[in-house]
RNA sequence: GCCGCCUUAGCUCAGUCGGCAGAGCGAUUCACUCGUAAUGAAUAGGUCUGGGGUUCGAUUCCCCAAGGCGGCUCCA
């Protein structure tokens, strides 16, 4: 006789028969590739016992993909040890729209067995191959495992510190039971096996052809520099065809947008190799967009009580070590100079000559909050391997703010700052955000790194959070993630095709002050320490603008365009009526150009399209008769005969709205 | 900094199994003056990233350096 037993399935009790799996409560839907058994995922074919909750989970679920990948992981795997028996397996986690696996391998990867491998994998596929998951002992695996001396490893790392072992690993040796999951052919023949936690898609068939190899790179074993460089794949798998054309198609949009070809293109800034790396140079047009961002950006400031100063770009050594900077980032600052028996240092950070500001005179309680801002320019030695056209350079100019209150007054501060900086990001057109709270971390690898007391980083970490809290933005912790000095919220922007941004930064700093030695004089007469407030709006000019270029295509909003009007005239004849109509546009203060190249008509149509201008003028004879000009606008549309006064009516609006058009 | 790939005209890229280098776009000039994404023709433009080596001969092969690209590590 067959007992049953009681499942919740998809919250509705069941009865079903004893030794029922996952896999027979779903099997009409071949869309559900793995289940949730009380909470935790589950292969289709884990057998269920009473009183189970069972939750369908679908392939193109966010957790039905994860496992999707990285059962497409487990298939490169294979692949790559059918090719080269000698590989050694490293980890192979899923990652955001795809997967990678780490190899050891005496040569690396070629782009041409990059294509071998997918060719592999897609027999492999083929094949429909079951993933079959094997309880094994810790003994037993170390055994069958001995020629995977990266899997030994992870062996013996298992539990709870796996996850920190690597980024990862936790998918290895997640839990208490080991496992490996076997690759079965349809005969029942084991074409292959991996230590794994799981679960999988229950057949490989699942994958389809949704996959594609993307490319490989070296990569630490467990991220640490100090250990032993592997071979990594990167691939990425789709529940169907068209979202992996999808996906191939997001990332050629994001091609199309990257801002150090449309940085040429628009001819906005350049990387001369005579400078150096990551020392870039802004050509005309993108001054014109560098300036715009600046003058609107110190106008803000000042509007809300900051006060503009200027520092130089060097200083004596002595002011980096009163920081405390120096001990820290000694070696990604450049070289001190040496000068009248003085070493000299680019700064690499504005805050210490603030607090020399700061420092001046005598302040008082009722000058507090006391806002000191700047575009400072700022030099940081980054690795060579890590410079990244405007995003990451060695030279940058930070719209950097020091605000110096009294503790009382810190949570307000930090208030306005946060709606400060949120309500700037609007004003450049983004609008979805979250918030990151980086904090101290003394269990990790960057024990250490922090000065301060812990009551003290715990107080400030607490003030950040409530306020990072009231702002209803959703809040990601980031443990470790703080700079030696302080907490810090960062704002993270998301750009018009969905990608995240680190932008502004808000750091409660406690340190500085004690360093500096700051004071200012209470209402009872005593002599107080003020606490810093450090804040970046954008991080540097040079990176907003990187993300500006690549959110709006290079198609800026007049406010921001560096030509706002360009004047096509039909034929040479009507040049002059253009000029005229252009003439009075610039003198209101508009960026006007007027194409009086030789080239024909459709042809400086098409130079205008390319160069991305808010507003095209046209004129002809039809125009100039009427006193007219008619609009083209970025999208191909068009407006004709719209009389002179109008139009230009409407471009000073657009422009003083900051709106897209 | 580490690993891999790459560097040819202003830009995008061919090419040379080692024998004094090509296209398109752009630029300049001439003709054309045209109503919504490329008119035609001509001309100029390159110590083939730099330095060493091998060779009768190197842009091509080898070594080193610089710069770029993709990752890793890092990012006050």
């Amino acid at each position: 006789m067959s007992a049953s037993i009681t499942v919740s399935v998809a919250g509705n009790e069941r009865s079903v028969a004893e030794a029922t799996t996952a896999a027979d409560l779903f099997a009409d839907d071949r869309a559900i590739v793995v289940a949730r058994v009380n909470g935790e995922l589950r292969d289709l074919a884990h057998v269920l016992a009473d009183g189970d909750a069972v939750e369908p989970v679908r392939i193109d679920d966010p957790d039905g993909l994860q496992v999707l990948r990285h059962s497409c992981a487990h298939v490169l795997a294979q692949a790559v040890q059918q090719v080269n028996p000698d590989a050694k397996l490293g980890i192979g986690p899923p990652i955001r729209d795809g997967f990678y696996y780490d190899f050891d391998v005496t040569t690396p990867f070629t782009p041409e067995d990059l294509k071998e491998l997918e060719k592999v994998m897609q027999r492999i596929i083929n094949e429909g191959q079951t993933f079959v998951r094997r309880e094994v002992s810790d003994e037993d695996a170390l055994v069958e495992l001995a020629g995977e001396p990266f899997k030994c490893e992870l062996i013996g790392l298992k539990g709870g510190s796996a996850e920190d072992a690597a980024e990862g690993a936790g998918v290895e040796v997640g839990g208490a039971q080991l496992t490996i999951y076997d690759n079965v052919r349809r005969d029942g023949t084991r074409a292959w096996g991996d230590l794994c936690r799981g679960p999988h898609i229950p057949t490989t068939k699942l994958l389809g052809n949704a996959f594609k190899v993307t490319r490989s790179s070296a990569a630490y074993w467990r991220g640490d520099q100090a250990n032993q460089q592997l071979q990594r794949v990167y691939g990425t798998a789709w529940p169907t065809k068209a979202d992996l054309t999808a996906y191939l198609d997001r990332l050629a949009e994001a091609e199309r947008r990257d801002h150090r070809k449309l940085g040429i293109e628009l001819d906005l800034y350049s990387f001369p190799d005579e400078l150096g790396s990551g020392l870039p140079v802004f050509h005309p047009k993108g001054g014109v967009l560098k300036r715009e961002m600046e003058d609107y950006v110190r106008r803000r400031h000042i509007e809300e009580g900051f006060l503009y100063v200027g520092t130089p770009h060097i200083s004596k050594e002595g002011l980096f070590h009163t920081s405390g900077h120096l001990p820290y980032y000694a070696d990604t600052m450049f070289p001190p100079m040496s000068m009248e028996g003085s070493d000299y240092y680019l700064k690499a950070m504005n805050c210490p000559m603030h607090n020399l500001i700061y420092r001046s005179r005598g302040r008082s309680y009722r000058e507090l909050p006391l806002r000191l801002f700047e575009f400072g320019s700022v030099y940081r030695y980054e690795k060579s391997g890590v410079i990244h056209g405007l995003t990451r350079v060695r030279g940058l100019e930070m719209d950097d703010s020091h605000s110096y209150v009294t503790p009382e007054q810190a949570p307000a501060e930090i208030k306005h700052l946060l709606n400060f900086v949120l309500s700037l990001l609007r004003d450049f057109g983004l609008d979805d955000f979250y918030l990151e709270l980086s904090t101290r971390d003394d269990s990790g690898a960057k024990k250490g790194k922090f000065i301060g007391s812990e009551e003290q980083w715990a107080e400030a970490t607490q003030i950040l959070a409530d306020v990072a809290a009231e702002s209803g933005l959703d809040l990601v912790p980031d443990p470790g993630g703080a700079a030696f000095y302080g907490p810090k919220i960062s704002v993270q922007a998301r750009d018009a095709i969905g990608r995240t941004w680190q932008m502004s930064t808000i750091q409660y700093d406690f340190n500085q002050p004690e360093r500096f030695g700051l004071e200012y004089q209470a209402a009872d007469g005593s002599r107080q320490q003020p606490v810093m407030i450090h804040s970046a709006k954008f991080g540097s000019i040079e990176r907003f603008m990187g993300v500006l270029v690549e959110h709006y295509a290079g198609a800026f909003p007049p406010w921001l365009s560096p030509v706002q009007v360009l004047g096509v005239p039909v034929a040479e004849e009507y040049a002059g009526y253009l000029r005229e109509v252009l003439s009075g546009l610039a003198a209101q203060g508009v960026r006007v150009e007027l194409d009086e190249s030789d080239d024909r008509f459709p042809k400086k149509i098409r130079n205008a399209s390319k160069s991305k201008v808010p507003f095209v003028l046209i004129a002809g004879e039809d125009d100039r008769a009427a006193g007219a000009v008619s609009f083209r606008f970025r999208d191909g549309s068009q407006r004709n005969g719209i009389p002179v006064a109008e139009a230009a009516a409407e471009i000073l609006a657009a422009i003083a709205s900051r709106t897209q058009v």
